[in-house]
DNA sequence: ATCCTCGCTTC
DNA sequence: TTCGGAC
DNA sequence: GTCCGAAGAAGCGAGGAT
């Protein structure tokens, strides 16, 4: 009835591609399975390799947290909980952790466990409601599996695959395997946004088929940071990377969307919603479809089909306004977010406009490949009104001038700046030099650290997640945790540090991975914003924060204290 | 009916 | 979003 | 340069617990 492989298979030449190092090495091993599969089982492989269940365009999650698989591998296997939490902590992977257990536990299996029947039981998981009966589904695979299957089946219901592979080291092992040119196989990645379906191609040498359509997103173009460094001024580092003249915009702080709007086929099949003769639909940097949560926008878009009945795609961002129609800072935004509908009331509470600054589409025609600037001329043919705007772009020749202009940003309520190549095409998914983000740190706060986490997979071994805080005030030492951090130390100093709060750990929690230690390591923490926070003590909490240096020269008794962090937040 | 935890997405 | 690390 | 993995705060919503 089917020729797919085994999954034993599959599971082993995923245990030989988290063996491997080397990038090349892991791609060929790959390759291998990929070569003894045929093409459904290819389009699965490749999809999973890539850490993805399901493709781009399916809105179905599988996605199973650890407490249930944890509990659905003591169903399995009888293991105790106690056990198995001590397991997580030691070995950090819920995968590990359900292979020790069917190997320690149960007796061996003969499993004949195909490929396309994983395909069946993860799409079962999906369309079963309640973490409950999840749980005995998966209890009920997991006991008649051998521990090595077990290991991956687990690791793809958590979405933590973790082989050091992902997309790219996907669309190598194609490229590899079948010959074909890595930007060649990234492009059908991109336009059909499966890998799946991009490795069919690639077998079949089909990849100039792979095209964009209107209501299938695609992956966005990214920006890459660029700031003052040391010695270079701001302008001297934009220049290193972008000469001018360069296209200079605000960068603004919302949520990232994609806007599909042409006249209406009247096919049920696309993505979207039906509005006054036109479709719509609005997709995240994730590619989630989320136009039913912007009602607000979907209405004055549809208007736009006029402009372009055969279709247009827009890239811009969502922005939070206030009651003047002014920009007001991301934390608004958060009672917006992740809703599936928006109330009359929340579309009044919290009005959005759409920026928009790219056109990847017009008339049914890709513009992709299209300079920035004649992308730019083609957002002149429509209307920019009420919700609806678009970026404001200045041709700039002196990159002295940025200062200013970041100044200019910041007060229209922006972030800061994004400068752009003017001649540079549009490249989906992206994260290259033709786009740069221009940020200015903050002041840095002092802190001192209050407790301390265990980190997880390639840094189980380290107590790599600092929770930090600052002082109550000048007269009064009491200490308010302020936020969380690992990011920005390396790991000798991580592994020095280790050290030193084993040895003074006052109380430990959640068997050992949470510990109390003596307030006595000083950091220096950066960040971009200080926000009001329900979490901390302090009643703020900082946006990003990272560690910029150990203070070993500063006493707890000097850090920083609440009344700076107020100050930082605008609360003078 | 209400509360809490988990999973997930946004940045 | 951020960062460090590996290649 | 580029990719990958390990991390932060906030809020929504589903489901289970009370």
């Amino acid at each position: 009835m089917t020729d797919s492989a085994s999954f034993a298979a599959l599971a082993l030449a995923l245990a030989d591609v988290a063996a491997l190092s080397g990038r090349h090495d892991k791609a060929d091993r790959l390759g291998v399975l990929f070569a003894e599969l045929d093409d459904a089982d290819l389009r699965r492989a490749a999809r999973w390799a890539a850490g993805r269940v399901f493709s781009l365009s399916d809105q179905r999650t599988v996605s199973v947290g650890f407490a249930a698989l944890l509990r659905a591998t003591m169903a399995a296997t009888g293991a105790e909980e106690d056990d198995l939490r001590a397991a997580l902590v030691r070995l950090g992977d819920p995968g590990d952790v359900t292979a020790g257990a069917i190997e320690a536990l149960v007796p061996p299996v003969e499993s004949d466990l195909t490929i396309e029947e994983a395909e069946g039981f993860f799409e079962q998981v999906a369309e079963t409601s309640g973490s409950t009966a999840k749980t005995a589904l998966i209890a009920g695979m997991l006991a008649r599996v051998t521990p090595e299957e077990a290991r991956f089946l687990v690791k793809l219901l958590a979405g933590e695959l973790r082989i050091g592979m992902g997309e790219g080291g996907v669309v190598s092992a194609l490229s590899r395997l079948y010959g074909r040119k890595g930007a060649t196989v990234r492009r059908a990645v991109m336009l059909t946004g499966d890998v799946g379906e991009a490795a069919v191609l690639a077998r079949r040498d089909r990849l100039a088929e792979a095209h964009l359509t209107l209501f299938h997103p695609i992956t966005f173009m990214l920006a890459s940071p660029a700031e003052a460094k040391g010695e270079r001024t701001l302008a001297e580092e934009v220049a290193r990377q972008v000469p001018p003249p360069v296209a200079v915009e605000d960068k603004f702080d919302g949520i990232r969307a994609q806007a599909h709007v042409a006249a209406d086929p009247g096919d049920e099949d696309l993505h979207g919603v039906p509005e006054a003769g036109a479709r719509v639909a609005l997709f995240s940097r994730t590619l989630d479809a989320i136009e039913r949560a912007f009602p607000d926008l979907v209405r004055p878009l549809a208007a736009f089909a006029e402009a372009a009945p055969r279709g247009v795609i827009l890239d811009g961002e969502i922005v939070p306004l206030g009651p003047q129609g002014e920009v007001v800072p991301f934390q608004a935004l958060q009672k917006r977010l992740g809703r599936k509908t928006a109330s009359e009331e929340l579309q009044r509470d919290v009005p959005v406009a759409f920026v928009a600054y790219d056109v990847l589409a017009i008339d049914g025609e890709p513009t992709l490949d299209a300079s920035f600037r004649e992308r730019q001329a083609l957002l002149d043919r429509f209307d920019w009104t009420g919700p609806l705007r678009r970026s404001v772009v200045a041709e700039v020749h002196d990159l002295d001038t940025l200062d200013a202009l970041f100044d200019a940003a910041r007060a229209r309520g922006n972030e800061g700046l994004m400068v752009k190549a003017l001649d540079s095409p549009y490249k989906p998914g992206r994260r290259g030099r033709d786009w740069l983000k221009i940020k200015k740190a903050l002041a840095t706060l002092d802190v001192v650290v209050t407790a301390v986490e265990r980190g997880h997979g390639g840094r189980r071994k380290l107590l790599s997640d600092f929770t930090f805080a600052v002082r109550a005030s000048e007269s009064d030492g009491t200490l308010l945790n302020v936020g969380k951090a690992y990011s920005g130390l390396t790991d000798a100093e991580l592994a020095a540090l280790t050290e030193w709060f084993e040895e003074h750990t006052l109380q430990t929690f959640a068997h050992g991975k949470v510990r109390t230690v003596e307030p006595e390591v000083v950091v220096e923490v950066a960040f971009d914003n200080v926000q009001v926070s329900k979490r901390h003590k302090s009643g703020y909490a900082l946006r990003f924060p990272r560690i910029v240096r150990l203070r070993e020269d500063k006493p707890a008794a000097e850090i920083d204290t609440l009344a700076t962090v107020a100050a930082l937040a605008g609360d003078a």
